[in-house]
DNA sequence: CGCATCTCAGGGCCACTGAGATAC
DNA sequence: CGTATCTCAGTGTCCCTGAGATGC
C-alpha cells in the first residue's frame, strides 16, 4: 500500500483516503477474526443477537447490515459451529428464529477482544480526543445517509 | 444500510463505522464512475500516469496502489478504449511503457468531476473545517501504516 | 390478492496468491 | 545466478440481484 508515493489527486481525495484506511482496517480486522476462525458477518450477526435477542433471519440481516442472501450462509456456518441455533418459528412458519448459544456468547467475547486490539492498532497515531472526533464525524456522515 | 438500528457494539466501533462509511463512498463513487464506464482502478492508474508521466506497469501499480495482477487487466481495458497506450520499452525489454493519451486526459477530467461530486455528496453533513480534519486524521493513520 | 420470508444461484468489484515465461 | 517484469489462472470476501417456494 504505497500511499506516500500516490498521486496528489488520490492523496487529497477523502473518498480515496477512506478506502485506503478501510483496506488497512479490513486487513487488521480480518486477520484478527481469521485467527479465531471468524469473519466480519459472523460478528455483525452475533452482536445483533446478543444485543436484541433471538430474531428471524430477515430481522437479523437488517439489524446487522448483512444482506438477506448472506445471512443464510453465515447462519449456516455459525450453526455448524454451535454458536447459534436455528429453529422454525411456531407462530409464523415462514420464519426461522435464530438464537445465540452460551458457546456463541463466549465466542463473541473473544471477537470483542480481537476487534478491540485491531482498532487500537489501526488508530494508534490518533489521540483519544481525535478518535472520538473521528467517530463523531463518521457517525454524522452515516446518519446523513441512513 | 440500517445504521440507526445497528447494535451498540457496531455503532461504537470505529472500524465498523469506517467500513460503513466506505460502503457509502464506494456506492457513490462506483455509481458515478459506472455512469461514464469506469471503475476505481481506472482512475487510480490514469491519475498516476497524469501526475508522474509514462511508466512501466509495475511502477504504475505501485504508485496507484493497484496489484500487479490487476494492472494487466485494467491497462487492457483502458487501452481498448484508447485512453492509454502500451508499448514495449526499447531499453528494458521486460517492461511495457504505458502512456496516457489526449483522449485519456480528457476522460480523466470527466472522472475528476464525477468524483468531486461523489465526495461532496458523501461529506455533505461536514463543514469545510471538519472535512479537512477528517482528511488530516485519515492521512495520519495511513502514514502510520505505510 | 399482495406481501414477507427463506433459500439458492450467480454476478461484480476489489484485493490477493502462485506460477510460468522472459529479460535484466 | 538472483531479481524483476508481465501475464494468466484462480481464490476469498463483501455486497448485491433475481427467482422460486412457502406462508402470512
Amino acid at each position: 500500500m504505497e500511499t506516500n508515493g500516490a498521486p496528489q489527486r488520490l492523496r487529497g481525495a477523502t473518498s480515496w483516503l477512506l478506502g485506503q484506511t478501510t483496506t488497512h482496517a479490513h486487513r487488521l480486522v480480518s486477520d484478527g477474526l481469521g485467527a479465531v476462525g471468524a469473519r466480519r458477518y459472523h460478528y455483525s450477526l452475533m452482536a445483533a443477537l446478543d444485543e436484541f435477542g433471538p430474531a428471524s433471519q430477515a430481522d437479523l440481516g437488517r439489524r446487522g447490515g448483512v444482506d438477506r442472501s448472506d445471512v443464510v450462509a453465515t447462519v449456516n456456518e455459525l450453526a455448524d459451529r454451535g454458536f447459534v441455533e436455528r429453529r422454525p418459528d411456531p407462530v409464523d412458519k415462514r420464519r426461522n428464529i435464530v438464537t445465540i448459544t452460551p458457546s456463541g456468547v463466549a465466542h463473541l467475547r473473544d471477537l470483542d477482544r480481537v476487534l478491540g486490539q485491531a482498532q487500537d492498532a489501526l488508530l494508534a497515531p490518533l489521540s483519544a480526543a481525535e478518535r472520538e472526533e473521528l467517530r463523531r464525524m463518521l457517525t454524522l456522515v452515516l446518519e446523513h445517509h441512513g
